[in-house]
DNA sequence: AGGCAAATACTG
DNA sequence: CAGTAT
DNA sequence: GCCT
């Protein structure tokens, strides 16, 4: 507040949407803000958050202002205890060390006035503690601040940065405030916990924390950028935004508010606490800021759903009893967490996972309804007829101990393995049309063969929380995925109807979360943790990475700059910034995701082959992806170009020249990458062709390889992906490592990090499939059994 | 506690 | 060179 | 999220 020496204030703003990190730290604020981030259940629209939020807030107890001294003191906290794990080993600075601040603050209810006469105590300890500072009378509420160090390096990831102190790296963590009402009425229930997530920018400057996440990211590009980072602290004095030093930012004169509608919510809150959707208030001497740093990330286990970062929330939604049963069940490490829940009235153990909970009874259920957003992947998958085959081809093979440390990829690896065939047909690729039946497990891999699972409700479930968990964009929701994939996949496989949670957890790659799911399923018929977690942005999102060239990040600072359609989009709301690249992805938009029948991808390539032919007799040119595999539809078309070298000759120049070719022809239309050396033996051009002026454009890629790397390119090319990370994770297993060069033996791998590798080792397959699946143990697929998702 | 596949092109 | 997307 |  106001008076003395150079103030920072900070805002305690409730939001449901997340910020583009990117922007934050760029500008140059002078305000610090802290934003809660929360699911949007309320309201449905953000649009008129204003409203409903607070009020939910209030109800929530997130709701606080912070007084001036309270801030400084917290940040001193923090800063001191920074300093002391900067000087210790490293090895205490690992992930997982904590610390917590307890802090008595003014309810936010009460007016600006009292909150500066509150008194605020709070006490920091170390580890897990637990804070129980225990306050007086007045209207304050207590919060508590976790902070942990959470990222691998062992860095404390640090707001700091944004203040201008170059300490911290960025890091990733999540700041978690934890708030109780005095009056412990309403106990550890409430979930209280909530990710918080802070921003900055142009006016009201926020940081952002997120867990592994890119949050941390713009803060290095500012850092190394240009140190301008720091000054952008600036007395607040001076008030907003201001100069814009900064970079992005100053490219945008208007700045903040036009960037997101919310902005002016913020603003105008900068008052003090009002009932506006913007909380708080207070103001720290900036000079603290500026120096300490405190940085704060924070964190949440792994299993606690939410984004930070960019999302703003999650909750998960298991109940209470239904964690519990999952405990009994199966008494693992898993328990302990989900026990935390209930923990007594004390904080439990950092990183409950659980402690997002929302009070289930708070959620209706008339919330909108999940969308199912488009383009899951679909596969289905109907690899029954696998099924029981897998195991007992594991005992002749002669990797058998491998199985057992690669259970959790067994399926993948081995369905379909038995060598003879099993199932069915492996006679000619029926593809086309028809279909469905129990032929291949092809047939099934298309996106949505409703029926013919017996446990197609469970599987429609899980696709829903899979979808929103894409949406999502830190690392834990990425692995999440990887698992929701996995287990659906072996649900799929699984043909008997499941009717209970324990059958479900016998499923190799169920585990108690899914399990309790499933159970849920089985009983109501719904999940409601869908409810929960489909908040808006994951619809928004899942459009905007339907755009070629747009991903999560992208996706997410769109939605965060206000665009929540493609219409949006185009009209660049929000000052986004749109690649060539990407503005092609939003003009074929429906071309591109659409897929095309199999016979489309064959005409296409009958005009290719033959231009491609004319320039050398004896190119090998096929078509590789889904379409090897003997799908009926395509998502786009692979074309492996490569040329034997006996006669001393390659395939040089030949890709050049096949792309001006095809461009006359006005097969090409677009192009989407080109190789930086198109005459390289090895190389990569992504572009849009059409069959004939009257057909649909499509996606298309040449691969151009070294005729020595035929086989595994030819291998990794064909698909598909979860047969390719299978094998690859088997290759691994093995000592060996598979790509799309070659297969090779040898291979040391940094101790620490193990994508690093020490030695490449020697090269020891690569020129047919053929030795690769023998030289790893694997019985010889065809493309079209190399289907597992 | 830590892994979960691995490589490359483009952007800024 | 880091980050993102494929 | 699952698995070792």
């Amino acid at each position: 507040m106001r008076s003395s020496g150079p103030l920072t204030q900070v805002h305690m703003i409730a939001s449901d949407t997340e910020l583009p990190h990117s922007d934050f730290f760029s500008s140059d604020s002078s305000l610090l803000s802290f934003r809660l981030s929360i699911p949007s259940t309320l309201p449905k629209d953000n649009s008129n958050m204003s409203g409903d939020l607070d009020e939910f807030f209030r109800q929530q107890d997130l709701i606080f202002s912070m007084p001036d001294e309270t801030v400084d003191e917290y940040f001193e906290r923090i800063s001191k205890w920074e300093e002391k794990l900067a000087s210790r080993s490293a090895r205490s600075r690992r992930p997982g060390s904590s610390t917590h601040t307890v802090l008595d603050l003014p309810d936010l209810s009460t007016s600006h006035e009292q909150a500066k006469d509150a008194k605020l105590k709070h006490k920091t300890t170390h580890g897990d503690g637990t804070g129980d500072a225990q306050t007086d009378h007045q209207p304050t509420k207590r919060v508590r601040i976790d902070t942990t160090v959470h990222d691998r390096s062992g860095v404390i990831p640090s707001i700091t940065p944004a203040l201008g102190n170059t300490t911290g790296t960025a890091g990733s963590g999540v700041l978690q405030v934890k708030s109780t009402t005095q009056d412990r009425s309403r106990p550890q229930e409430d979930p209280r916990s909530v990710p918080l997530a802070s921003l900055a920018e142009g006016e009201d400057s926020i940081i952002l924390w997120s867990e592994n996440s890119r949050i941390g990211k713009p803060l290095n590009k500012a850092t190394h950028g240009s140190s301008s980072v720091q000054r952008s602290i600036k007395p607040a004095a001076q008030d907003r935004g201001v100069t814009g030093t900064n970079n992005t930012e100053k490219d945008k004169p208007s700045k903040e508010q036009a960037i997101r509608p919310r902005d002016t919510v913020l603003k105008t809150s900068s008052a003090p606490a009002t009932k506006s959707s913007v909380r708080n208030v207070a103001t720290l001497p900036t000079s603290n800021l500026a120096k300490e740093s405190p940085a704060t990330k924070q964190t949440r286990h792994k299993n606690s759903a939410t984004a930070p970062a960019a999302g703003p929330s999650r909750q998960p939604a298991a109940t209470a009893s239904r964690v519990k049963k999952a405990n009994n069940n199966r008494p693992s490490k898993y328990s302990m967490d989900e026990n935390s829940t209930d923990g007594s009235d004390g904080e439990r153990k950092r990183a409950a996972p659980d402690f997002l909970l929302y009070p289930p009874n708070k959620r209706q259920e008339n919330e909108t309804r999940p969308t199912p957003l488009f383009g899951g992947n679909g596969g289905s998958s109907s690899l029954n007829a696998f099924k029981s085959v897998r195991v007992t081809s594991a005992q002749d093979d002669p990797l058998a101990q491998f199985y057992e440390k690669a259970r959790a990829d067994r399926d993948a690896v081995w369905l379909g393995e038995d060598g003879q065939e099993s199932p069915l047909g492996a006679s000619e690729k029926s593809q086309d049309k028809k279909g469905k039946s129990s032929k291949r497990g092809f047939t099934c891999d298309e996106k949505g063969p409703p029926s013919k699972c017996v446990n197609q409700d469970i599987v429609d479930k899980l696709q829903e929380l899979q979808a929103i968990h894409e949406a999502r964009p830190t690392k834990d929701d990425k692995w999440r995925v990887y698992a929701y994939r996995k287990a659906i996949a072996a649900i799929r496989r699984y043909s008997k109807r499941i009717t209970s949670r324990d059958e479900a957890f016998k499923i190799s790659g169920v585990g108690s979360k899914t399990a309790d799911k499933i159970e849920e399923i089985l009983e109501t018929g719904d999940l409601r943790r869908i409810q929960y977690e489909n908040t808006p942005d994951v619809k928004a999102t899942a459009i905007f990475r339907g755009i070629y060239g747009v991903g999560q990040q992208i996706a997410w600072q769109w939605y965060a700059a206000g665009c929540r359609t493609l219409e949006d989009v185009k009209a660049r709301k929000g000052d986004i910034k749109v690649s060539a690249v990407q503005e092609i992805g939003i003009k074929y938009y429906a071309d591109i995701n659409d897929r095309m029948p199999r016979v489309e991808v064959q005409g296409i390539f009958d005009r290719i082959k033959p231009i491609a032919l004319k320039l050398d007799p004896v190119l090998f040119i096929e078509v590789m992806g889904s379409f090897r595999r003997g799908k009926a539809d395509c998502g786009d078309i692979d074309i492996l170009i490569t040329r034997p070298t006996d006669d001393g000759r390659t395939h040089r120049g030949i890709l050049r020249q096949l792309l001006r070719r095809l461009h006359q022809e006005g097969i090409l239309t677009e192009d989407l990458s080109v190789p930086d050396d198109p005459d390289d033996l090895e190389a990569v051009y992504r572009g849009l062709c059409r069959r004939d002026q009257n057909s649909r454009h499509r996606r298309i890629d040449f691969l151009v390889v070294p005729w020595k790397s035929r086989g595994v390119a030819l291998l990794y090319y064909t698909g598909d992906d979860i047969f390719n990370r299978a094998m690859r994770y088997k290759a691994n297993t093995m000592g060996y490592s598979l790509n799309q060069r070659g297969l090779y033996a040898g291979v040391v791998r940094d101790t620490h990090d193990r994508t690093k590798k020490t030695n490449t080792g020697n090269i020891i397959a690569s020129e047919t499939e053929e030795e690769i699946f023998r030289i790893l143990g694997i019985p010889w697929q065809e493309p079209h059994e190399r289907i597992r998702s």
